[in-house]
DNA sequence: TGGACGATGTCATCAAGTGACATCACTGGA
DNA sequence: TCCAGTGATGTCACTTGATGACATCGTCCA
């Protein structure tokens, strides 16, 4: 990460990187997949935290309230370091390679709430509609918790704006969207 | 296409592709920004289209109507040629890189989405959300088209998706999900 | 003590991408 | 008719990401 501060993702080579730790490329590829991969180790245990929760939830209850468990976990956990989380955003966000490989983690979270809704029983397309209006609202969410103040409350801002898209989605004439 | 189809995405190389065209792999590059974006020529057009359809959503109308009108000329363009489409995603799910950059576009077209109901006067966050979830009904959407019948149609399956988003976000408890 | 195993290094190689420069066909005037 | 400009292409050289094959070295265990 301080690398890809330092010079941008693009200008940093991938034996800049590994001398930097001492190592070879070769070492590096044993490590991660590829360049990108670096900033997306965390990935698998988040998409774990997530599913675990939405397990959790107590067989019966909706899918949205599976979905809003497994993004309270999330938030649970990506809410703990704000500061690391803001500069791995701007690199991220600097990067379109690196955009698109987020997209796909996203996507891969998504994917895996989509199963975890079906093992509950819910019909195939709530599933998958259902773990994508939570991607779509952890985006979103995301995205406003970075640009408010550090203090800010990760959890808090995902239960609101998951509220907020039942709204939104729900009022198709602007009278009825009130806030 | 006939190459990916063939040989598959990764075993295809940038001077195959150029040779078959009768043409060097430096010209390629001319022409594509990089190897992926082959398939993807067509979706600056698609993002156009559904700018425009919903830029021409007679103003007052809520944010998901100017969505629904979007999705709808999306379906319109996507839906005329189904064999092609199936084509075209099954190479696209076969390779994670192209998989990536479908998500990057997908991503791209829900910003401008975004951006578009800025521009009608729709609060910020709102605007990002109700954008996403015209993306995750997209996705649905399609993936359900693709998966049913050729002669399915696209527009009917984007419409009933919506609606069924707000049903499922609305629908916190489980015996509020009919439908 | 010896051998299995895991992490690393070394080397060779391929393919993606890019910059610099040359070539060639076409087109719009002088 | 010819010439200059322009755009598309080719050629060459080079960097970098990524992978396979093989060697090395240290650790741990039977």
């Amino acid at each position: 990460m301080r690398l890809y501060a330092e010079r941008g993702y693009e200008q940093t080579t991938v034996a800049d990187i590994a001398s930097e730790a001492g190592l070879t490329a070769r070492t590096f590829f044993r490590h991660f997949a590829d360049k990108r991969e670096v900033l997306f180790s965390g990935s698998e245990i988040l998409l774990e935290r997530m599913v675990e929760a939405l397990d959790a939830v107590r067989p019966g209850q909706g899918p949205m309230r599976a979905v809003a468990a497994a993004l309270d976990a999330a938030a649970v956990m990506l809410g703990r370091d704000p500061s690391f989380s803001r500069r791995r955003q701007s690199l991220i966000d600097a990067s379109a390679e690196l955009r698109e490989r987020e997209l796909i983690k996203m996507a891969t979270i998504g994917a895996a709430l989509a199963d975890g809704l079906r093992r509950r029983g819910v019909p195939a397309a709530d599933a998958s509609l259902a773990a994508e209006a939570g991607i779509a609202v952890f985006r979103v969410a995301w995205e406003q918790w970075l640009a408010g103040p550090p203090e800010a409350d990760l959890a808090g801002i995902m239960r609101a704006t998951l509220e907020r898209l039942s709204t939104v989605t729900t009022a198709l004439s602007p009278e009825a969207a009130d806030g």
